[in-house]
DNA sequence: AGAATAGTGTCTTTTAGACACTATAGT
DNA sequence: ACTATAGTGTCTAAAAGACACTATTCT
């Protein structure tokens, strides 16, 4: 097993030998997307809590984009990977240690950064309300819950002779008691007879910083995407839920209603029955569930 | 608009002074698993030509992981994104210029190149195997196709008191003519009541450099998992095509067969008919189709 | 003629969508 | 009694799966 190499070095020789060349390198950050579910105002007794879908935003302090919002999350350090990163990261800002977490994509735009070469793999988050504290966040700085809203404003297609570029524009809102955040972002696909270009700009930003109205995009159509054929939405739940609740998860991530009827022939297979219910509801008390994960 | 920080500096005056602080950074690579579906033997003159799903793998000729096989790839430089790093390295290897191009996954473990701290940004590439000149790599490199097989070997379900650990064995065997590599992958899935932890490792490697590995068997489950519910499929099938060689696609990528009849009511929509026919066959000819790419 | 594939028709099963109906705690 | 939700039954429409049948070209 001596394989020398056209030096005659071994593997092992090469390798103590082996001087890492002085190439600039980027800087690697992950900028998490922490989504939940919370229920918001409840009109009056009867009436059930209305469930809002909510990512978290930390207001930045110093330059560049002093007093924007950001997404949590910080670079990544040499004896770790990204997703321990995001997990130090997430535990750090939110104290929150068990979560679900999945990698996004990784943005490397040069400019992204306006001090230097940093790119971003970015993750999402899932969690349940109940489980986090507040803000909890120990740092001084103040992180906020901001209720998302993903709207498609419109689509145009245009043919080409051998293929087609389709321009839609996406209007995000970010919105807390007091204060409103908004982007447009676009998505266009040049789609020629092989090859496809597909990328996100900012059209519009007002109040985000770096290019995360981007990430938050992404995140919100990547949760959307999974939510209908995978058990991902009881993360957003708590231990005890109703079918209701859960039935309020998938519509808020959907951003449309479903009938019940066909949610619970379809999605009953997540839950499993306890013998509680729930009470003091202003109505008939429903019975509540507990997860069941989709094995494999 | 003359916001100014702490030190009183404007976001301009900031940029101006900024220093990046030396912390170590990582090198970043891509790494492209390249498919293509190619015509192999056909038995006798009546046969249709069997399709091979196969994937461009590079030999390398210095340490580490000398006389192993490696996908194409190469590190990123400070002005371009990881996806114009991918496209001039697939120019540089194959010498193709437009191509389908997606982002997988970013690999991030810091022992995974024993030389030093690099990431690896993986993109999955599909390309009509009519279009691609054999091994046109001006490079030296010993650039070559291998039949790309996935299996699932087996599957073990452990149940915990709040969730459950599955343990999923992948076979993956790239072969070309004279040349078997194979490695086993182990899918690990560890599910708690909030939080899932998800992680693919090595168990067996033979003949595959790094952990290319686990970027191959990751890129294969992509392709299956979208060639479902995407129109990716007519990325890997000549302009000309017949319904059928549309289909045999579509077995080779899911490993299984599929009916006829429902395949062409399902993905008929995929294909714009031609005046033409298929010639030279054993049999009645087929009707050509063009490529009908989805919308949006 | 016979082999091999091309292409279509239709039955069954499953899944999704729509909607109406009954049930029940809390004030 | 009334309100708002809980929970179920059932009809319809659409999609997926299975299979049989006819059609056509080349040797």
């Amino acid at each position: 097993m001596e394989l020398r190499d056209k030096n005659g070095l071994t593997e092992k020789e090469f390798l103590e030998r082996y001087q890492p060349s002085d190439y600039e390198r980027p800087s690697v950050a992950t900028d998490m997307v922490i989504f939940t579910a919370r229920d918001c105002k409840e009109d009056n007794y009867r009436k059930l809590p209305e469930k809002k879908l909510q990512i978290l935003l930390i207001k930045r302090g110093g330059h560049p984009y002093m007093n924007k919002w950001a997404l949590p999350g910080g670079f990544v350090e040499p004896d770790e990977t990204t997703e321990q990163a995001a997990k130090r990261e997430l535990l750090e800002e939110t104290g929150v240690d068990n979560i679900y977490l999945e990698q996004l994509y990784t943005f490397s735009e040069p400019k992204r950064d306006p001090r230097m070469w940093v790119m971003s793999c970015s993750y999402m988050a899932l969690v349940d309300s109940e489980k986090i504290n507040v803000s909890a966040g120990d740092d001084a700085k103040s992180a906020e819950w901001f209720n998302v809203s993903l709207k498609k404003e419109k689509t145009e297609v245009n043919e080409k002779s051998d293929g087609f570029v389709s321009v839609t524009d996406y209007v995000l809102e970010l919105e807390k008691e007091d204060e409103v955040l908004s982007a447009k972002i676009r998505l266009t696909k040049t789609r020629t007879n092989s090859g496809l270009d597909s990328h996100y700009d900012i059209v519009e930003n007002d109040g985000l910083a770096f290019d995360h109205a981007k990430i938050i995009t992404f995140a919100v159509l990547r949760l959307r995407g999974k939510v209908t054929y995978t058990d991902i939405a009881l993360n957003l739940v708590p231990e005890y839920f109703t079918l209701t609740e859960l039935q309020q998860v998938y519509e808020i991530i959907l951003d449309r209603e479903l009938l019940k009827a066909p949610f619970r022939r379809k999605y009953g297979i997540l839950a499993r029955q306890t013998d509680d219910y729930s009470k003091d509801a202003g109505h008939r008390p429903s019975k509540l569930f507990r997860k069941k994960w989709l094995r494999e």
